[in-house]
DNA sequence: ATGAAAGCGCTAACAT
DNA sequence: ATGTTAGCGCTTTCAT
């Protein structure tokens, strides 16, 4: 590996002189710049990143933290959110959180010896620890499609954005309205949360059983859920899915027992995932703007880097969602 | 940020000793390493990652290349290579190449700053001059889903695997038989070739025009890819789509025709990505082992990294994939 | 068993 | 404008 000394020696200059260069500072006769300079193309040097670390004490490295299981929804986000730091000029370090006991606790530790300059967090870990731990290192966090009290968020309003699917539905004829949802993370009760204000907003009543929590946000797990719902009570004509995934499992499940979307069942998804345009029926869903929060996740953590310019002065930006209406909706027949 | 400095003074004692306890070595008096130990816990001290390396001259990093618009099937497998590097003790970096000119120099500079120790790559990246470097730099590389000459290579034969999906749509009497497949990497053209010589062999008169290449295997391609298909000639009654996501595309605009799959056309995927089994129809497809591809792949670095044992004599490894029958194929009608 | 010292590659203060 | 020096946090000889 060639190192600025190497650089240095056959330039017969200091390595000072080459770091000046290679960090394009000031005071350095040109002639001997581009000297450098060439000789840096032929030899192919690059900084080594441990050691410039090490110095200023920094690593140019926002980590990300993100579930393991990642839907597509978030595997969108963090491409954009990469790029975005990417022409920053930061690095990315990605910090998979597993779904198992200490996976949290081990990503903590592996944080802690990385020390990257920023975490953004995809991923709503549950224990308060970690974030203490990032507050008191003074640690810049920025989280990305959720909110955590104290914690800069960039997310969708869930509740409004819900009431807003479930308002669709209901503006269609529908009454008697399921929903699956997750317990895993706050979005997953929030989005229940809205559906619950929709229906009684609207004077609709409604029963306990009409909503299942399931423990992951997957199609596989939109089939157990509409199966429970099935055994529980086949007196329905709309279901609303937490996300789309669970909304394409959903579907299936339905299908699986004769009954058809939209014909007989209305299914609304949320998150307007790649796919869901493309399936049959193509769904009808509430879409994050995931450029624009993956771009604002980006430039929110670059200000607070850079501090050339510290985010505004609340903690968290509501971006605006919209209500994509396809084929998996239709109205109440009758 | 605790350094080892902190708790060699904390403790009384050198730094040297407090290294051997942190690194679990020999020769450190039982009394003290508790005592060390003790103060560890206490303090929250995690070594540097960055100081570390520099002196070992390794950074127990693999680094995956991955292109910036990975697939689904893309997603799962990383996961799972990510998991075992993990249980390995290495750290993931990631190294997105996107699709953009300059991209793939991008990502070689940023690979000889963070200067991983292996490199696993899930991406074909196209300049030679990537996998010279590697070679030159004498960094590890294995290569999996696609195999690179000289390099080990973890993949299933791909060839065989279209051919086999060719003979089940064969089987079922189809004989005009479309394909949608891509360009850009050699997967893409191999299982044309699968295609090509699946057909050749079972005598079946072929055109030029019945395949299109697009340029990503997304459904957004496969919709388009089949449109065209669809303008040059609709006197067909199977596709074989090189991805399930291409096959998904497909499907959509077969549908938008009004042609019905499988009743009037057959369509074969790739890859048995999650959601083909929740879709409807339910795709068939082929489906490539991917947990033992993604557990290999991490074993056969490990093994060039720990040096333990070197991966066997030969230079690639292929594993067995299968056909995976759902509902999108059925027996031409008469 | 333990400590002192050197050095990994780099940058920044300080000289000149 | 350029070189010299120190030091970032760590591991590893080499002494003791």
């Amino acid at each position: 590996m060639v190192s600025i000394k190497d650089i240095a020696k056959q330039a017969g200059m200091s390595p000072s002189t080459v770091s000046r260069v290679v960090n394009g500072k000031k005071h350095v006769n040109s002639a001997k710049r581009e000297q450098i300079l060439k000789l840096i193309e032929k030899t192919g040097y690059v900084p080594n990143k441990a050691a410039r670390s090490m110095v200023l004490k920094r690593t140019s490295t926002v980590g990300i933290v993100i579930p393991d299981t990642f839907n597509i929804f978030q595997r969108e986000l963090f491409s954009i959110i990469e790029r975005n730091l990417e022409s920053f000029g930061y690095y990315t370090l990605f910090f998979f959180v597993k779904f198992e006991d200490m996976s949290e606790e081990n990503c903590l530790a592996k944080l802690k010896g990385e020390q990257p300059d920023g975490i953004i967090m995809i991923h709503e870990v549950k224990n308060a620890a970690f974030y203490d731990y990032l507050a008191a290192a003074g640690i810049p966090v920025v989280t990305s499609t959720f909110n955590y009290p104290g914690i800069f968020s960039i997310h969708v309003n869930e509740e409004q954005a819900s009431m807003e699917a479930v308002n669709h539905l209901l503006q269609l004829g529908h009454r008697k309205i399921l929903m699956i949802s997750g317990d895993g993370f706050t979005f997953g009760r929030q989005r229940a949360d809205g559906f619950f204000q929709a229906l009684a907003a609207a004077d609709v009543p409604w029963a306990d059983d009409r909503v299942v929590f399931v423990r992951h946000y997957t199609a596989e797990f939109g089939m157990y859920g509409m199966r429970e719902l099935l055994l529980r009570n086949r007196d329905f004509t709309a279901l609303f899915a937490a996300t789309d995934e669970l909304a394409i499992g959903a579907v299936r499940a339905l299908r699986d027992e004769g009954i058809r979307v939209p014909e007989d069942v209305s299914v609304m998804g949320f998150d307007d995932i790649d796919i869901s345009n493309y399936i049959s029926p193509r769904l009808t869903t509430i879409r994050q703007p995931i450029k624009e929060i993956g771009e604002q996740t980006a430039l929110v953590m670059h200000r607070f880097l850079s501090r050339s310019d510290l985010p505004g002065s609340g903690k968290e930006q509501i971006l605006p969602h919209r209500l994509i209406i396809r084929e998996s909706t239709a109205a109440l027949a009758r």
